[in-house]
DNA sequence: TAAGCATATTAAGTCAACTTAATTTCAGAA
DNA sequence: TTCTGAAATTAAGTTGACTTAATATGCTTA
């Protein structure tokens, strides 16, 4: 059974919807893929029609078992190819989203496991986010955000969430990269600025920097 | 302007038609392709009307400038990703083919620029088929049969013309690769089969094997 | 030079993925 | 409890890429 591009776009951002939390309604589907939202009516009949998921009129879409697989596995994909892309090939962080989106649905199986074997397995994609196992398992993601963690105690930078290159390239030159130790110093209050340390020189960014921006107590990777 | 996936390939497979020789009649596209000849006609006329091809109906296409360019950087595409995938990721000479052929129009000019860096700027694929240069010189191409050379010469095996997977695997095991010196030491008459010397050993091959490698008096690589 | 055959084109239809515009459904406020 | 606006669906149509079947073209040869 091989599907196309357009439907595992869809099922990928069925499952990133689910993920955070939001319902996978018509419009916020539409909304995340820039379609109309007839489009995605029509789509989620195929889905549904091929058991990818189950769709109930005016209510939303949940992945099905075997949904829910191929999601994780253009996600699989997805994240491989970014770590992939900046490890070995030399791209920034900023540069590995795009070429990735495009890649993810035309490799094999074998390009698959060829660079999950050059890059020894690895758990966390650039961004910090999990890539998921041959057998759907998705490793931890770091879920606290630092706009709300604790002041004075060290973390590290375990995700970023928005892919935006600009806001990547951003944070790339005040050093906030997944991996790195960072110390909330002083939080404003009514979502004003917060001061961090990292290493050893003190930034201050903006709330909604802070909200894209996930510690973890102990490193992942 | 972004061309689907299914104009490239008309247009590459044009060129290679019109490369060997061969004239890129409706019939021959199709046959190439897989597709009905109605199917062809149509795509003809769309790739006339974009002036990628000039089309005479009933006598067949040949590219524009604008249609060669793009059927060149496709090429250089395929070719690229196959040695990329022999030399660095590990593939084996018959499992390239596939892969690039799916790859070749989803990676973006920043891949395929590296990649051609990682692996120096090369001019040759694993099958000996030149690399198209990014601005579109072909570099030369082993021409001579070795069904056709001649008799106690020493040559260099240059290019394997035929793709298939299970060819290509029969003659890396007798050792028939590009690179590797070879001397004809017998050919039976009616095209019968061709007795050859490779480093030391030597080896006896039917003449439609023949007709597929070519050969060079001097290293191209 | 006309017949016959291979080659190419046209005609009509399918399917996936999209669109806009019209309509239906549902959930929350008056 | 009905009304209304937002959300979702249906209806109708487009485009690209394909199909089969019918028809047209032109090359060869008798």
């Amino acid at each position: 059974m091989t599907l196309s591009q357009s439907v595992e776009d869809y099922l990928k951002v069925i499952y990133v919807l689910e993920s955070e939390g939001s319902a996978a309604t018509t419009n916020n589907i539409a909304e995340m893929m820039d379609v109309s939202s007839a489009s995605v009516t029509n789509m989620l009949k195929r889905l549904a029609g091929l058991n990818l998921i189950e769709h109930k009129s005016y209510k939303g879409a949940t992945l099905t078992d075997a949904g829910n697989k191929i999601a994780l596995e253009i996600l699989r994909h997805h994240r491989l190819l970014e770590l992939y892309l900046k490890e070995i090939m030399g791209y920034s962080w900023d540069e590995v989203h795009d070429e990735a989106e495009k890649l993810e649905h035309h490799i094999s199986e074998q390009f698959e496991d060829k660079i999950a074997e050059l890059l020894n397995h690895p758990t966390h994609d650039p961004h910090g986010d999990p890539i998921p196992t041959k057998d759907g398992v998705m490793p931890e993601m770091a879920s606290l955000p630092l706009a709300v963690a604790n002041v004075d105690k060290q973390y590290i930078v375990g995700r970023v969430k928005d892919q935006d290159p600009e806001f990547l390239r951003y944070l790339e030159k005040i050093g906030i990269i997944p991996g790195v130790k960072i110390t909330i110093i002083e939080k404003a209050p009514f979502n004003g600025p917060v001061q961090v340390k990292l290493e050893d020189e003190e930034k201050t960014i903006g709330f909604s920097i802070a909200e894209q921006i996930y510690l973890v107590e102990q490193k992942m990777i």
